[in-house]
DNA sequence: GTTTGAAATGACCGTTTTGGTCATTACTAT
DNA sequence: ATAGTAATGACCAAAACGGTCATTTCAAAC
């Protein structure tokens, strides 16, 4: 008797674990995800999820089969999850900056809310070096960029002073809010409104130096 | 017969390790730097450390004697190496905060220079997770700290607009040049020049738009 | 209260990797 | 040649790895 099934986004898995309570659904996958994104694919065991998750080590392959199936569902699992809480965030004529940035926010402050490590998670994949875990999930991590790239492709920089670069700035910004996340996931109790009120103090304070 | 022996800081050790040529010490040094950085201290494997070093793995604990001994004892170079840099290119009568910065990138630039995994090391065990390697180099790290306290407690803040504010603009640019390097660290062929005059950019146009 | 089928367990497996050792070899300077 | 140190890498016991499976737990149906 074989339990995998491929799923519409050919990732092989057992549906059945979408029949579980959504709270466990989530601790396995929130727990998966926090071990990927400190470790990275080839360093993260599946010993250190399982107890993180609380569950047994055969439910995890019950579930997922390998190692390598987790980590391309869960990719997956992130693309969709993003993708959609950022198109219902991000009105498709804005074209202030500083506001795109921020609905932006808010819709990351929505993922965390239930996936406090997919932001993690997403951010480290970008300098994941196993090649076959990058090998694996080459289409989603495109589609996510595109998704991104649209986003960025509506701005109008045009409020931008002179002295301000709007590409620097975007990158300052990106850096801070990224380490921001870092810093408050590190500490014990994460508040994802915590984290984004301080964002949002950064990208006012950028918004009334560079207009 | 027992070849280690301890030094001025207290890290044991065999010093014939600093009869080596400086070439073979430094790819040493920085193979190590390389690989903790990478990985933190529990899964930095003392394999990938030699393979990355052209040693052999016998070379390695002749010198240092364990993977613990060897991780104090780069913390113990990083950070007299780091506040000699420092010292010597801020002077202590500067007061400008963006002068300050920009003394401060020279002075990582030099380091960069030698090695290149240095800061990245340092970054790397602000969120060690293995206790034992905390505990070890928890005196190290606070002479670290004070260190850079030092450098910011000289800082006068007075030429700054108000909407800007200083410590949130701190807090930005960190995170920014933190980012920058991780970034040039990635790709194959890391210029310290390069990442010198791309901080030095960033630094003057928030500089231009802060005063 | 018994039956039943799925959910869940964790001891266990073979393999790989780990930090660390040491008998041996390579090299260099007399 | 000789002597002494630099350097090697096969080797070790122990741990950790991804993955399996016989067994137990559990809840709903009768």
């Amino acid at each position: 008797m074989t339990v995998l099934v491929i799923t519409i986004k050919g990732v092989p898995m057992n549906d059945k674990f979408f029949d579980l309570k959504k709270e466990k659904q989530d601790r396995i996958i929130n727990a998966s995800l926090k071990i990927f994104a400190e470790n990275g694919y080839k360093h993260c065991s599946t010993d250190d999820i399982v107890r993180e998750a609380g569950i047994s080590k055969g439910l995890l392959f019950h579930y997922f089969g390998s190692k390598m199936n987790l980590y391309e569902f869960l990719y997956d699992y992130c693309v969709k999850f993003l993708s959609m809480e950022l198109k219902s965030s991000i009105p498709t004529d804005e074209k202030d900056y500083f506001t795109i940035m921020k609905d932006s926010e808010a819709a990351k402050r929505n993922v965390l809310r239930s996936y406090p490590y997919m932001q993690m998670f997403i951010n480290r994949s970008m300098t994941e070096d196993d090649e076959d875990a990058v090998d694996n999930t080459s289409n989603l991590r495109e589609e996510l960029q595109s998704i991104y790239d649209g986003i960025l492709g509506q701005v109008d920089s045009g409020k931008f002073r002179k002295e301000a670069d709007p590409a620097q700035v975007h990158t300052m910004l990106q850096s801070t809010l990224r380490s921001l996340m870092s810093d408050q996931l590190q500490s014990s109790a994460f508040n994802p409104d915590h984290y984004y009120s301080d964002g949002i103090k950064y990208i006012n304070m950028l918004q009334s130096i560079c207009y």
